[in-house]
DNA sequence: ATGATTTGTGTAAACGGTTACATATACGAA
DNA sequence: TTCGTATATGTAACCGTTTACACAAATCAT
């Protein structure tokens, strides 16, 4: 390996000016540059992050939290938040938490010990005092905090929203699936639901479930129709969740939208393309993981926050798996 | 940040027997061994991962590379990755490609700069040499290479499967979707299939895409039945593009698999839940990962590989979107 | 009792960068 | 000419670990 001294004994000079060269720091001659230049060239040298690191006491790594990559809604914060950093000169360590305390644990070392700018994190954190001792700045995303900045989209308005349209559709006996109760996100749109259902004059039924996952959404959606057969509108913990439901929906011969509704939450790339295709309330996903990393920046600059909490609007996404309402006007 | 140091002063020894408690090395007597444990937990200890990184010259890192993390396959491929890559002790720093060369190059660099012990990737390399200056292990995921150690499915088997199922099935008029040209393994599920469409007595159409993503998938399906409306069986470049061409089809209201069959590639959890049902060739995303983590850490661990090349078997996984054959016997 | 070996601990030199500080020259102003 | 400042470069300390090497005490074999 090739260090700045073999740079340095090679094109005649001290480590210091190479550094500097590398740096763009201090007075360093033109020749002179232009001489360290050429023997980085020619000794093909790439600087030690490493060893940087350790002097600095930074690195140009960013840790990010997910529940779990595999559901479709994440990889897209991912996706933003990655075209952001990079942009910057900066790389991602990637963790899945499984939404369990002891991962999410793990990972807080790792980012420590590995000396992280900063992180972002879009899990559990029920426990906000993990993140106290923390020595870089956070970011909480798909998650709300006063004290962090956060970018999150507004569940209870989205699970409003949902509700509001079903209704406004003609559901009378609502299904509303809860997610799980650790999944703060997901409690909001439940609330948000609730809170709508509750004043209307529909009949409704919750259905508690433990998780967002694909293997579950199958057992969940042949509960429903167990539980509460005559049911005529439902809204689904996610998307991932409504697909499933429409699927097993289709398998007992309901036809959907015009004997049962169902409205997803968060439009996965993929709910366009459902059978049918699925009415849902929009997460801006991409466009809230590239806030977050916005964000992230400027703490990691130092540079004043405007705003600390972004909070970005759910539209509701019209499509077949809710019946049309004339425009009155 | 409490370092080694305050460890060894508090406790009263020397730094290098707080190091040896740390790593289990050398002798270190019962009482002192106890005695710094307790003191690294009144004291909050954590080592620095970075400093410790300098000096062995490896971190606890993997670097992991994937086109698109936004493609369901990928995510599973890297939950398995991670999954087996935890259990001991590394993390990952992940990239994307985006299938470009560059973005590869800037990953690779990234990688070396922060001392990975090895990387797992996914992504192009047309230009495998640009691998071979690496210090530390490599492993081709979804890609095969005979000098590399590596993990992937039959794709060219697979895309024989796919044509020989859908043409059992009775379609005549065939559309095979080739996918992008750099992009390996869609280049050999092609191929595959066009060896056997070619021996068979169907017509086929070949569309050529260059991408796999879904905001192009709706392009590519609406293409197909402009350019070749007569269709009756499609094989497509991955479940993704499978869905968007059954989509429309729904639109243009054909029936399926009745008149028309689909089959795609991958597997992709979502795909259960299309309607149809989609019938697939799958690869065992989470496996193939597991798999290629686990020959990374051998190559890490120095111990030999039984086989370099693992070649994951693919299979039809039948659904709704093609016909039913009776069994003989 | 004596030497060899095992056990236990400490000192200091790495690892490969950055940067505070020292030094030296060039240049412009007074 | 002399001083102050801008320019240019080098030396060495430092970041927080690991480990080679040195040394001493304890244990063992003869």
């Amino acid at each position: 390996m090739v260090t700045i001294r073999d740079v340095a004994k090679e094109a005649g000079v001290s480590v210091a000016t190479v550094s500097r060269v590398l740096n763009s720091t201090g007075y360093v001659k033109e020749d002179t540059r232009v001489r360290v230049m050429n023997t980085i060239q020619k000794l093909n040298y790439s600087p030690n992050e490493v060893a940087r690191s350790l002097y600095t006491r930074e690195s140009r790594l960013i840790g990010l939290l997910l529940p779990d990559i595999t559901n479709p809604f994440f990889p897209q914060l991912a996706r933003g938040i990655e075209d952001e950093v990079h942009s910057h000169g900066f790389r991602l360590i990637l963790g899945n938490s499984d939404e369990q305390l002891e991962k999410e644990l793990t990972y807080l070392q790792t980012f420590t010990q590995n000396h992280v700018v900063g992180m972002i994190t879009a899990t559990t954190s029920l426990a906000q005092k993990l993140y106290e001792g923390l020595t870089f700045p956070v970011v909480f995303l798909d998650r709300s905090s006063d004290q962090y900045p956060s970018v999150y989209a507004d569940g209870f308005e989205g699970g409003k929203l949902a509700a509001e349209e079903i209704i406004k559709r003609g559901s009378k006996r609502i299904t509303l699936i809860k997610g799980p109760v650790n999944v703060k996100p997901a409690q909001e749109r439940f609330q948000g639901s609730l809170s709508v259902l509750s004043q209307s004059d529909a009949d409704f039924y919750v259905l508690n479930t433990n998780s967002l996952a694909f293997d579950d959404a199958q057992k969940w959606a042949k509960e429903i129709f167990q539980k509460y057969p005559e049911t005529d509108g439902i809204i689904a913990s996610n998307d991932i969740v409504a697909t499933a439901v429409l699927h097993e929906a289709f398998r007992l011969e309901k036809s959907v939208p015009d004997d049962l509704q169902v409205i997803g939450f968060d439009d996965i790339p993929q709910s366009r393309f459902s059978f049918p295709a699925l009415s849902t309330i929009r997460q801006p996903a991409y466009e809230m993981g590239k806030q977050a990393a916005c964000l992230l920046m400027k703490c990691i600059k130092k540079e004043p926050l405007i705003q600390k909490q972004v909070q970005l609007p759910v539209t509701f996404i019209e499509r077949n798996t809710t019946r049309k309402v004339e425009e009155h006007g």
